[in-house]
DNA sequence: GCGGCGCATTAAACTGTGACATACGGGAGG
DNA sequence: CCTCCCGTATGTCACAGTTTAATGCGCCGC
């Protein structure tokens, strides 16, 4: 039996926005279920039709496309209150792949539902294009790292974000976050190889700027860490839930 | 004067959905004025709050990051019919900047009505929400262009998904389009040297596969230049106008 | 307990791309 | 008409990052 919305173990956190008695009871209606899937499961196929769009409220995943010859691009990393198939949702078009990297927990939405939103929920739909919008924002800066800065600066500038997103989910502790990807993972988000990557990361060990082992990344100076990575704004310090 | 919504000159093309008469209406009264502007001109500035949001009607721009050192990534190409500056209309934030590259003619829309858009305007909303995903999507490819795919295959991407653009506007003839960046702006697109970008498109145009000489683009083969640049999906073959 | 697999680490060789320098043509301004 | 600036083009060399190969460790299944 899934939790009722006004449950939601995350919906609390500081982080999101507070939702009104009529959302709620809307976003009961919208929610279909729940599911919890296992490690390395698909939850969205580049290429086919979704019904559903998700929210995670447990675990990590990622979001990626995958060229013909089998290279992959991380396009970002799913935390606990990410939307999920807005893209499909919207424009009845996946281009990319989602997929758990841990064992993650689900609210399913119904895709039928989102022109009611649209229609009967001008906030709930102004949300959305936020969450939309701040995807897209993330992008730029993905792209902006890859396309000028040097390994170093964007291995930085991605912990940094990460760090950041996990710290305002208050999942940190004692200056340290569960970050349970691979290293490939990282490679594949900035565009760098595997051995490369390795290299760099030891390099921040080196100089106590960050060490990431053991599934857990801890940061000493997030301020350095920040610099280092040319990181030039702050992330939002609220954001809609789903 | 501005002109009225209705008699738009790029509406009525097939590439923008139709809108009925109560949303025409509605654009009217979202819209606040038309303007023209020169060359090398500032739209919007990161950073920067904007009253304003902006449909390119005509002339051409792009949307870039600066690093503080100077250094650029350009996030995308604007072309007749793209909407400037949803993301700071919707965040609150702005964060890249905007720029005209040829003199432009922009529709001028006040953010202040953007709620009310939201409030009695669902379909229009859901538009907004589309145009939003859409961009996401396209920096999905770029970051996947950048990240995963040579010069040559990159340079491949961007130009003939520069031409489906510029040819679903009607602006293709005999195989040209108009195209009035520079190599740089190509270059900080794809991150990449000028340079290296140069001898890039030397060797398109040794293989005739691409032409770009003279503020125009001359594809020979597009689908040979669309599998050299591994593009796998289409461009949508109708999209919402604002 | 052993073998195999996955991931992290490291070394060495290689290369696609960057940096630097120079030349040319066209356009604009004086 | 001349000069200067901007953009494009090309050659050469350097290097950040890639590729290849090997090793070690931990975990899982038999």
């Amino acid at each position: 039996m899934s939790i009722k919305c006004r449950f939601c173990p995350i919906r609390n956190l500081p982080l999101f926005s507070p939702m009104t008695d009529p959302e709620l009871s809307f976003m009961e209606s919208f929610k279909v279920g729940e599911m919890t899937i296992q490690p390395n499961t698909p939850i969205l196929s580049a290429g086919a039709n979704s019904p559903q769009l998700f929210t995670a409220l447990k675990g990590f995943g990622l979001r990626y496309k995958l060229l013909e010859d089998g290279r992959r691009q991380v396009l970002s990393f799913v935390l606990p209150g990410d939307l999920i198939g807005l893209q499909a949702g919207v424009m009845n078009q996946m281009t990319h792949n989602v997929e758990s990297t841990t064992s993650m927990t689900l609210c399913v939405f119904n895709r039928n539902e989102l022109w009611t939103l649209f229609r009967n929920h001008p906030q709930r739909a102004y949300d959305l294009t936020w969450i939309s919008a701040s995807e897209e924002r993330f992008l730029g800066e993905a792209l902006t790292a890859i396309g000028q800065k040097s390994a170093l600066e964007s291995v930085c500038w991605a912990l940094a974000r990460i760090y950041r997103r996990l710290e305002s989910l208050h999942m940190d502790e004692r200056r340290s976050v569960p970050l349970p990807y691979r290293q490939q993972d990282l490679a594949d988000a900035l565009g760098l190889s595997l051995v490369h990557t390795n290299k760099t990361l030891a390099k921040l060990r080196e100089q106590q700027v960050a060490t990431w082992t053991e599934g857990r990344l801890t940061v000493n100076d997030i301020f350095a860490l920040e610099d280092m990575g040319l990181v030039d704004s702050q992330l939002p310090q609220s954001r809609p839930l789903m």
